[in-house]
DNA sequence: TTGTATGCGTTATCAG
DNA sequence: CTGATAACGCATACAA
């Protein structure tokens, strides 16, 4: 059965002309209701209202969308529809934009800078009011370009142009507060596992590292870093190179929990047990690391949190305000998979 | 800053009447070598496609929505945006969707009816194409009165209507064999962490569990059976419960992954071990459920296999045609919460 | 403050 | 097979 066909007469559906007809005004009239975009009398105002109410109408998002070039959507580009962190900032952008009637149009880039230029076309074409890219590879030339035409906001970089707000959390000083929590506990041979090098918040968290290592008077030492890719996999190839290296360690401070999961892992496959043998520390704090064995001590980056901020921006960015946003600060939560040296 | 200036000059958007002229024919000719909707001469087809190619035209979904009734979007209602199960099922719409021009839309019904209700009101004001239902709440009678205007595709239960197909996964089966890995490796004290009652999947899962314990002539024991609501947290009560009955099992059988993580959580505060002390099989296969400590046995529920099913199965919808698809059979994944009884 | 007329970029319906 | 022309549902100059 084809659903080529008009909606049956039941199911009519109401116009705004049939809104202004019960009302007794002109079509113009109810749209300047619904917009606020000027000044209505009031006796006008509630008939209005009550024939919308009555008629159960609903505006159009396509119409508006064409007439009005706004669509009352909101571009996000995602790397992964189903990623574990950006999971959760998805939520956090659709719970923002709701009450003010956006809805969000999820598109992934999957870590390529291709893909994602090829999902700001496609969002483009759907006329978005605006983007929120949440990291990615894009070029920070890419993404001024893109805001002479639409207001964007983007996450995991600092950047500053017009028309265009960046979000960025502190991976530095998580990176740091992750090490010193390790150093505080005794440890001296701290194993690292980085990001991909694609990634800025990656480079930072590995500078943090570095940084606090140093702070400390530890010499940072290049054989006690590998890197992976973010997913666990990664995470358990890293740790079974650092073994098989030779080079002692007696903690890990892992880039991602996913990857953290993953060490934890090749350590048990190794039959290295944590904390015990070895400390690990995460970063992300996702849901799953609370009920992880033992649970995972990481740092918290609050991914709804950060959805919410970024989608809060866009709005305020809409509205033709300079978005001033509250960035939360990292911050450790020491769980069982870290002890101190013995 | 405000963003509703016209795109500049230098961005200047090419639309399909510009195509035309390039290519020397009609707005209409374009259009129709665009749908396929009727027979174009060879000639003025290599033309104008060469004119897009030159141009870069890229459609306009809005526009198309209001003259052609079609937005080439479909509305997908999901759970939760992060749900690590359903985000599976999200990337595999997505995926098979986009070949066809088509986009998902996403939203978020939170396992709540009325929600549910409102977001096929979101996406119907949105105009999709058609709505793809991720399991959930609705009643089948607002499913089948939803399918009598636009093409659905529901998850998780079997039900037929005109303009609807189901896709159902074999939660039952999935029960059975579960259970009967347990039965198959010597238990026979087996705890059932149910789900919530009001997942239909979730009473399959109990179903198929009961099912294979009576067909190996062992008793159904009510009080071995708990119910959780799908989240860690949930197994972690669940098992706290379960050993507070004082009542003996070796083994448990969790309804899905994320209770059965919850489950191991709530073991290890106990001092007890898996599988050395009692043996966990879980349900779905989550992508970290294999990175679990011990990697965890599950039965294979294929989230992005079954999404990548339901977009097909509406893209035939959409094309007239009746969907013909092979859903998955559920498999155990024996990996190593779950040993032989000693 | 309000109504009229026009346009947004396509598709569909007509003639030819 | 092809080209005019009229919708599609709403917002917005412009006029009143």
């Amino acid at each position: 059965m084809k659903h080529n066909e008009k909606a049956p007469a039941g199911a009519m559906v109401v116009k705004l002309e049939m809104v202004a007809q019960a009302a007794g005004v002109s079509p113009s009239t109810v749209s300047r209701i619904l917009n606020g975009t000027a000044v209505v009398s009031e006796a006008k105002k509630q008939a209005v209202n009550e024939a919308i109410a009555k008629l159960g109408f609903v505006p159009n998002p396509i119409a508006r969308g064409l007439a009005g070039g706004r669509t009352f959507s909101i571009g996000v580009i995602t790397q992964s529809i189903d990623s574990p962190f950006y999971g959760g900032a998805l939520r956090g952008i659709e719970e923002a934009l709701a009450p003010d009637g956006y809805s969000p149009l999820f598109v992934s880039g999957h870590w390529d800078a291709v893909q994602e230029a090829r999902c700001i076309d496609v969002l483009r074409s759907r006329r978005v009011d605006g983007i929120i890219v949440l990291t990615g590879r894009l070029s920070d030339k890419v993404l001024k370009a893109c805001a002479k035409t639409l207001p964007v906001v983007v996450t995991g970089r600092a950047l500053k142009a017009p028309g265009l707000f960046a979000l960025n959390f502190d991976n530095f000083q998580g990176g740091q507060l992750a090490t010193r929590h390790l150093l505080d506990l005794g440890h001296r041979q701290i194993a690292f596992i980085a990001g991909d090098d694609g990634h800025p918040d990656a480079t930072e968290r590995h500078r943090g590292y570095r940084a606090a290592l140093e702070a400390a008077g530890v010499a940072y030492n290049p054989a006690l870093v590998v890197s992976g890719r973010y997913y666990e996999e990664s995470g358990r190839l890293a740790v079974e190179r650092l073994l098989d290296s030779g080079c002692r360690f007696t903690a890990i401070f892992s880039a991602n929990d996913q990857m953290a999961q993953g060490a934890a892992l090749g350590l048990y496959r190794r039959a290295l047990r944590v904390p015990d043998d070895i400390s690990i520390v995460g970063f992300d704090d996702l849901a799953q690391s609370a009920y992880a064995l033992p649970p995972l001590s990481t740092v918290r980056h609050p991914a709804v949190e950060m959805g919410r901020l970024a989608a809060t921006a866009m709005l305020q960015l809409l509205r033709g305000d300079k978005p001033v946003v509250e960035v939360p600060v990292p911050q450790v939560i020491a769980r069982e998979s870290s002890q101190r040296l013995r």
